[in-house]
This record gives structure tokens, C-alpha cells and sequence, in this order.
DNA sequence: GGTGAAAATTTCGAAGG
DNA sequence: CCTTCGAAATTTTCACC
């Protein structure tokens, strides 16, 4: 499905998106068209979902994350959608998971300060009755990233 | 520092990097050279990081996210730097930050199943002393995004 | 998968309000 | 700080090998 040139260029198109197809191809030993042809049949196979601009949180005033992790008050798929649709409606939110274990499910939010987390926290625990809420501060971020690996030793 | 002209083209680059300075002036109400010194100026001052192609985790194989919450052994300086350089190095983790509270670190990590995970965990645990380390398996991805909000409710 | 080339777009500076 | 103009440089994309 994903041949070893795929993966190439799916590891340079992570890292980076403004790569034309010529270059892209020089680096993973293609001329441009068939690079090209790769790359839209990628696109369309939904494997790349866009291309996007990476922002610096701190710049734009949402330098605190905060992962909070939720335990649900009952385990219907009702409940589940309601809060699926509301807690994916709030800005703040960057990832929302469900969970196995204790957690039912982990967020990863961005605010800007505690003032802006709190009130977060209380759109949140007002939109669906929650059991238990704990918040995570991350004090700093060591390290972020959006491209997955590709290495052969994930196949 | 950041006007309003500068939020909306964060938005909209956020949301989608392929946009010409053309089309995006004309979303913002800007002409187009306007609005490519203002990106450039982003560029430059590190509010916009780079242009990256957004990749499904599933079709390359890296399917499962887990949340792994590290308790330090000790508090040490050195520690720290050891500590964030053997977790920096290692492919499948996509996020770490240091916390405040019970858990150290909080990490994010891709893989392809409980057999890469286990393979993950041995490497990690062996890498540098560790007093606790819990791990959090998501079961489903419910929602992910790039895209920072920058609502003028943020400031 | 590769070549070549036409067509379309984009970048970025100049001139001016 | 913005606008319009414009030309050079790239890039996309296609027909054909």
C-alpha cells in the first residue's frame, strides 16, 4: 500500500510542506511527475489529510497546556455523544481521547493562564455532568512534534 | 504587537498553508503584497514555525496514542538533562512536557500497537532511572487539531 | 517511471497616496 | 501602512515515450 518512496515523501512533506515537487523528488529519487502522481494519490487516499502553518503558542498569548483527564458519570452512548459534540466545540481544546482504564478521557487544552483555564473548567464542567475532573499543568514544553516517524521499522 | 490583520492570517494558515498571499489577503482585506510582509514578518519573528503536511496516523501504521506519566526519581538538574535528551531522541514520542504536581512528565506517544508500546516502555525505562511510570491507552482518537484558536477572546 | 514544455501562479520590488 | 502594476522566476500539470 505505502511503498519505502511513499514513506520518503511522507517524512519530507512532515517536515516540510513548501517543498515543490521537483525538490521533493530530487530527495526521494524521482523526477517531478511521477513525484507529483504519488502525492496527489496520497492526498486523495486521506493519508495526507492538509497541509497546515505551525504556530508558536506564546506568541499568540496560549503559552499554558494543561491535560485533563475525565472519568464519566455513566458509559451510554448518549452521554458519549453529547460530550463528544461539546467538548469538541470548545476552542481550547487541541485532542480529546477516550480512554481505556480509569480515565475515560484525556484533553490536552491550550488557555493562556489559569484565569483562562478556570473558566474553561467551568464551561466544561458545566456542558455534562462529570464524575471526576483532575487537571495536569505542564510547567514546560521539552518538546513537540507533528511528524510521525516513518522509519521501515514501523511497518 | 499581534493586530487583528496578523490573527486572521494565523488562522487561516493554520487552517490551510497552501493559500497564496492572493487568496489570503483577500480573505483577510489586504492586498497581496501587504499581506506577504506581514507573513514574512511572522516568519521571521517565530510566531509561524514552518508549513508541515498533516499525516492520518492509521495508513502509516501508528494507530495507537498513549499518555505515559513519568515520576522522577530525583530533582537534580542533570537529571532533567539527561532525562529530556534520551526522551527527545526517541522516535515515537510526539510530545513531552515537564509538570507540575504528583506526575514529572507527560508524554505522548505514537505507535503501532501494545507490542511496539511494550518495545517503547523497555527502551524508556531503561534510558535513565524512573521512579513511576503509568501508562494511558486511548482507545479512540476523537478529536486533533494544529490550529491554535486566536479568537480575539484570547488576549 | 521519465521528458519536455506550455500554462498558470506566485513572489517580491518599484512607484505613489 | 496600504494599493496597484508588472515582470521574473517557479511551479503545476499534461501529452507522450
Amino acid at each position: 500500500m505505502l511503498d519505502l518512496i511513499d514513506r520518503k515523501i511522507i517524512a519530507e512533506l512532515q517536515q516540510d510542506a513548501t517543498l515543490s515537487v521537483a525538490q521533493l523528488g530530487e530527495r526521494v529519487g524521482l523526477s517531478a511527475t511521477p513525484c507529483w502522481k504519488r502525492v496527489q494519490r496520497l492526498e486523495q487516499n486521506g493519508v495526507i489529510l492538509g497541509r497546515v502553518a505551525l504556530v508558536a503558542p506564546e506568541p499568540i498569548g496560549l503559552g499554558l497546556t494543561v491535560f485533563v483527564a475525565i472519568e464519566a458519570t455513566d458509559h451510554s452512548p448518549a452521554w458519549r455523544k453529547t460530550f463528544a459534540d461539546n467538548i469538541s466545540a470548545m476552542p481550547e481544546v487541541m485532542e480529546v481521547h477516550r480512554m481505556a482504564g480509569e480515565v475515560d478521557y484525556m484533553l490536552r487544552v491550550a488557555v493562556a493562564d489559569m484565569t483562562a483555564y478556570d473558566l474553561f473548567y467551568q464551561r466544561l464542567t458545566e456542558s455534562v455532568p462529570l464524575k471526576n475532573v483532575t487537571s495536569h499543568f505542564a510547567m514546560e514544553r521539552i518538546a513537540a512534534k507533528t511528524a510521525y516517524p516513518v522509519d521501515i521499522t514501523n511497518r
